[in-house]
DNA sequence: TTGACAAATAAGAATGATTACTATATAGTA
DNA sequence: TACTATATAGTAATCATTCTTATTTGTCAA
């Protein structure tokens, strides 16, 4: 396991006994698996992911917990315009150019993007949790079809 | 109507004899509804107010003309993280504050924001269509519960 | 370590959103 | 006006998500 690897472990070690999760295996191996995952996962993929060690794991039980982690913060829940729910292990923060058409998510880093401001305007409207840019088009592959 | 909305209508019979769609009452209908909208409405939500004028519209009318509304570029899909699927009018290049715990999307405009370079390298992992930013977090009247 | 209790799980059913199907109706055009 | 491809209403099917319940498990105090 990567030195990240196991910083993400301990934030999730925190965050659990913080917000009062019981560490289970089913919630180490979820989190392990997400950690892994570079391709914005949904429930279903990880699932059988997660089926290939836990064998008798259910659906719901992956969903459930995926959820109660983008609620304790150590899980981000991906944007999209209404298809399945996609998640991704909480980085660093970074950026997404999205296909319309494959609905396919490139991750990108940009320090421009990072340090946006948030306009007065916005700010006297709530509290700014997440600021994120998403880029919408037609990725290469897609194009050449 | 509003200037602004004789505007819209003309887009709306441009794009459908371009693409080759016919002009139908209840895809007019549906069309002039979405432009008055400001509230990012669900196709349930439309599905409503055109049933007050053609009363045995069916859902599936609605929910079908306006993906193919979003396809031929006249309407946008609002992004979120796998709720139902929203809707809003084309209209100026905007940005949205998203509320994470009520899903509410408040629009906002910002120059600076318009504005921001496309970098090099997403530039070369497709052709870029949208640019917007999301900022969520929570808004004042979640906050105060 | 053991026992009690609250929390978590598996399994499957229920719900709700989205999409597909089919017979009928209609817009656009000769 | 009549023709033809397209669009529609009504309904059924599918798929993601959430709920229910009985059982199991982690935690903590003794």
């Amino acid at each position: 396991m990567k030195i990240e690897n196991q910083e993400l472990k301990k934030t999730f070690y925190n965050k659990c006994a913080e917000k009062e999760l019981k560490i289970t295996p089913q919630r180490s191996l979820i989190f392990d698996e997400l950690s892994k995952a570079t391709d914005h996962p949904t429930a279903d993929a990880i699932y059988k992911r997660v089926r290939k060690t836990l064998s008798n794991i259910s659906f719901d039980t992956v969903y459930r917990t995926l959820l109660s982690f983008t609620e304790i913060g150590i899980v981000n829940l991906v944007e999209g315009t209404g298809e399945q729910k996609r998640f991704e292990p909480n980085l660093q923060q970074h950026h997404h150019f999205r296909c319309i058409k494959c609905y396919t998510i490139y991750d990108f880093e940009n320090d421009a993007y990072n340090d946006i401001a948030v306009p007065e305007d916005v700010q006297r409207q709530g509290v700014i949790i997440n600021k994120r840019v998403v880029l919408e088009g037609i990725c290469s592959k897609c194009k050449v079809k």
